[in-house]
DNA sequence: CATAATTTTGTTATAGTATAACATATCTTT
DNA sequence: AAAGATATGTTATACTATAACAAAATTATG
C-alpha cells in the first residue's frame, strides 16, 4: 500500500494505517540509531488515532488514562522528536499534529484539511514545488522550509 | 507605487510604507462602510510598525503605554476586524500578524518569510496558484482558504 | 429628536498552547 | 564500573486566544 494522496472513506480497516505507520517509524529509527521508545511509540500510536490533526493537550489527556504522571512536557517532548524526524507533521493553523506515512522521504508537502470531516491529507505536488521554487528564485529568496495548508471540502462532505 | 512584491532595503522610506497602508484601509472601509475607529486605525499602525510580523501581545505592550486600560480582547477584536476584511494577515506559523498593502483585492497569497531579518513579503503567483487548484481538483477537494508560508533567507541577509 | 437596535469597547476571568529549568533516571560508551 | 550522553520527571511559568457580561457609542427608525 503507498503512501495516502486521497481521503479516506470514513469507515476503512484504519488498524492497517496505524500498523503501518508504527512500522515505518520503526524501520526508520533502526536505520538512524534513534530511540524510539516507549513514550515516543505510544505518543506517535495516539496521532494515528485518526486522519485528524490532533492538539497536543488532547493528546496528553488520553496519554494520562494510562500514565499518571504525564506531564505536558511529555507529550511535547515526543512530539518534538517525531516532528524534527519527520515521523509526524504540524498543522501550524490548527495547532495540531498529523502523522506522515512516509516518513525519511523528502518533504514539500502540502496538506488538504477538510473542515468538515478534520480529515488531512499529505501530498506532495511537483508543480506547486516548482512553481513556489521559481517565484522564491526570481526573488533571490532562498528556501529552508514550507507551510502548505488548504482548507475546503473533501469530495466525501463536498 | 505597487504592491510590494520584493523584500525592502533595511533602511528605506517606511514613513511612505506605513501612509499608503492607512490610506488604503481608510478607502476601503469608507467604501464599504466599515467603522475604522480610533483603536482599529492604531492597531494598524503598530502592525505596520514593520514589515516583520508581530505578535498580538506585542501590540498589546506598546498599545498600553498610550491606552492604560488596553486588555487582550481590545487587540483581538481590532485584529479580528482587519483580518476579516483583508487589512491584515496572519502568519500561522509565526502566531504573529503582519499588514496587507493591498487590501479588497482577491487574495490567494504566498508569504516569503526571511528567518533572519524577520521581514515578509506577501506575493500573489498564479502558477503556484493554478498548481494548487489544479491538485486539489484532482483530489475532488474544494478550496476555502489557504495557508502558504516559505521560510528561508531574503537576497540581502543569505 | 428620542428611543430602540446594533455595534463597539471595557473588564474580568479563563481556556488553550508551549517552553524553561533543574532533578532524576536510563542508556551508551569506554 | 564509571563517565558521558540522552531521556524522562516535575514544577513553574510564559505565551496565545476567547468567553461572558457590562457599559458606552453609533446607527437606524418612528
Amino acid at each position: 500500500m503507498p503512501p495516502t494522496r486521497d481521503f479516506h472513506a470514513q469507515v476503512h480497516n484504519h488498524t492497517a494505517c496505524v500498523y503501518r505507520a508504527m512500522n515505518a517509524a520503526t524501520v526508520l529509527c533502526n536505520q538512524r540509531g534513534l530511540r524510539f521508545t516507549p513514550i515516543r511509540q505510544r505518543v506517535l500510536e495516539l496521532v494515528w488515532a485518526s486522519h485528524a490533526p490532533i492538539a497536543a493537550y488532547d493528546l496528553l489527556k488520553t496519554l494520562r488514562r494510562e500514565k499518571d504522571n504525564a506531564e505536558a512536557p511529555t507529550v511535547y517532548r515526543a512530539l518534538d522528536f517525531l516532528l524534527k524526524h519527520g515521523i509526524v507533521h504540524k498543522i501550524e493553523s490548527l495547532n495540531a499534529f498529523v502523522g506522515c506515512d512516509h516518513p525519511g522521504d523528502v518533504h514539500t508537502s502540502q496538506f488538504l484539511i477538510c473542515t468538515v470531516c478534520g480529515q488531512v491529507v499529505e501530498q506532495e505536488n511537483l508543480d506547486v514545488r516548482s512553481a513556489i521554487e521559481k517565484q522564491a528564485l526570481r526573488t533571490g529568496f532562498t528556501i529552508t522550509d514550507q507551510t502548505i495548508e488548504i482548507m475546503g471540502r473533501c469530495s466525501t462532505c463536498k
